[in-house]
DNA sequence: GTGAAAGCGCTAACAG
DNA sequence: CTGTTAGCGCTTTCAC
């Protein structure tokens, strides 16, 4: 068996409460008497035990961190910032993935409700119902999604999709698509409402093809469908699309960005490295994990709901461009023709 | 508060040990009686308490899940099938990361040790008697490397890494790099070791490079030694080294795979999107986190140490093809002149 | 089949 | 400053 206060009281030759005193509130035991007790319990390799300790002061230094795909590599560096601000805190956390399956975020989140202090729902699918009533069980912080009165750290994608427009049409496109996400991201409507409200202020066409899984394949299968609406310009739900697109274009000998430009949104490695380099919305993931534990770990505190919007930061690279040279007044149909020409 | 045994015990008038043993050994409880508790604890809402049972059974129902660096893409997938799995099982899963640091690693093992059942280590950076010391802790599974008496889950990198070489050599390569990985890596070594037996045995030459942080820019930083050793292949610890070089010996206008062959390890998502598509030694890096668990879980019952050794795949893409053509009997001088014009 | 009682490892009043 | 006592939510003997 492990060795309990019990055994460091003894070797130590005072009451187990002093042991624990020793290690819950020093400054209320001697100095003398707490340096012994240290050294008996280093010596025996004596660990409080967090679960005991949770038991009876009702916090279990432990966070809940929900992503819709882990593999997905727009959530790992979000991850890696959120456990280790989290461990610098003293917190553990639970990771777990819900395949982009709403019951199964909101199983996770009364699963893990009793051994956490707080989840943080990244991208969450559930409905704002739902969350708004799992948060009685448990306090939640939500990444990515906005819910009146409830704590949230969202990365402006709107803004983003803001740029990424106006940076296609002032390379002079006239008709783009949106690639858009899953059904039911809050992003999603986010960017294809600023895109298409930005499009159309400019007296562009904005095509919406979707809703697609946010996966490469899916973005490559599009390829197509894109072709098939004579756009020049292509804004995707996010960076794996985008790439997939990419390359499926590239396959069928169609030019990026000479006959279409390509952005997606996220960032993630891989964008940086094929070729061409995306142009693509910068989500600060890391920042925003940080500020979602941060949050989470004050809620206790005060019970303030603040909501912070991290700023996104358009990243021009390569695969937009000036779009196709064609004849002033072209019909959409003669468009068409010359890209997949 | 939240709802405990005991308002569950009072709203169905029965004791609290019985509505204990609705949850834990049903079959001990009259059925009528059961389904009433059961129907009670429904309405009331009631979940039991994992920490408070664990205080007694001894049994956490949660695993540690500690990795080198979850932002490498070669960790998610590995992460995602690992919690996956465990779920299905009833655990839950703490993930942790190191950083690549042998230090944080064991102090992160001590810290989560009390609050799991066991801890599963992924490409550990520590040293084998650390390992071994921790291990009278808390279980252990190791996850990519090798000790003996300790469960372990391993890739065949080394088989691996001579299957490529092979594909190397039979494309007609006679010089070829490996670019190594970070110091402490298990892995690196076997690689190295396996590309360098299957190389001599051929007669052909490997220059070892390195040692390498594992990311794409170590990669493309290597470049100007890849190309100063005079070799026409490269294998590269992992894909996201491999990238780095391809996309570092593109920008130099060095053709790949017609003057440059290169090799990663791992099959990344990224290693099939970018052009050219990457030869790879791909790992099962899912079914080693599912193996892990399930040994993990296994050896509370059983005292078994087991360890699987999981088959590699070398994938062939098109960043390799046949060595430059040259005058037989090339000095390297000459061959280095070449590959870099 | 169910209740009573003890106790897992620890903290939190309350005395002294 | 330190010891005493009660008890967090739950399981597990042991009687009945």
């Amino acid at each position: 068996m492990a060795v309990t206060i019990r055994d460091v009281a003894r070797a130590s030759g005072v009451h187990i409460s002093t042991v624990s005193r020793t290690f819950s509130a020093p400054h209320l035991v001697n100095p003398e008497t707490r340096s012994r007790v240290l050294a008996t319990a280093e010596q025996l390799g004596y660990r409080p035990n967090r679960a005991a300790r949770a038991l009876i002061t009702g916090r279990t230094h432990n966070i809940g961190l929900i992503v819709a795909d882990i593999a997905n590599p727009f959530f790992p560096p979000l991850i890696k910032a959120a456990e280790t601000h989290a461990r610098r805190r003293d917190y553990h956390v639970f990771v777990a993935d819900t395949d982009e399956d709403p019951i199964v975020e909101a199983d996770l989140v009364q699963a893990l409700a009793k051994q956490v202090d707080g989840i943080l729902l990244c991208s969450p699918r559930m409905s704002d119902d739902q969350i708004e009533q799992l948060r009685r069980e448990v306090p939640l912080v939500v990444i990515n999604r906005m819910i009146t009165g409830l704590p949230a750290v969202v990365m402006d994608v709107g803004q983003g999709a803001r740029s990424a427009v106006r940076h296609l049409l002032d390379l002079g496109h006239r008709h783009l698509v949106y690639l858009s996400g899953p059904r039911g991201s809050w992003t999603n409507q986010k960017i294809r409402q600023a895109a298409g409200a930005t499009a159309r202020a400019a007296g562009a066409e904005l095509t919406v093809l979707g809703p697609h899984q946010p996966v490469s394949a899916a973005g490559a299968a599009a390829a197509e469908a894109v072709l098939a609406t004579g756009a020049t310009a292509v804004l995707a739900y996010n960076d794996l699309m985008a790439i997939g697109l990419l390359q499926a274009l590239q396959d069928r000998d169609i030019a990026v960005p000479g006959q279409v430009s390509v952005v997606g949104i996220d960032d993630i490695a891989a964008s940086e490295l094929v070729r061409p380099q995306l142009t693509t919305v910068a989500n600060p993931t890391a920042a925003a994990g940080r500020a979602a534990v941060d949050m989470l770990l004050q809620q206790g505190d005060d019970g303030s709901t603040g909501q912070i919007n991290l700023h996104t930061d358009l990243v021009i690279r390569n695969s937009t461009g000036p779009g196709p040279f064609l004849p002033a007044g072209a019909t959409t149909a003669e468009v068409a023709a010359y890209v997949k020409e």
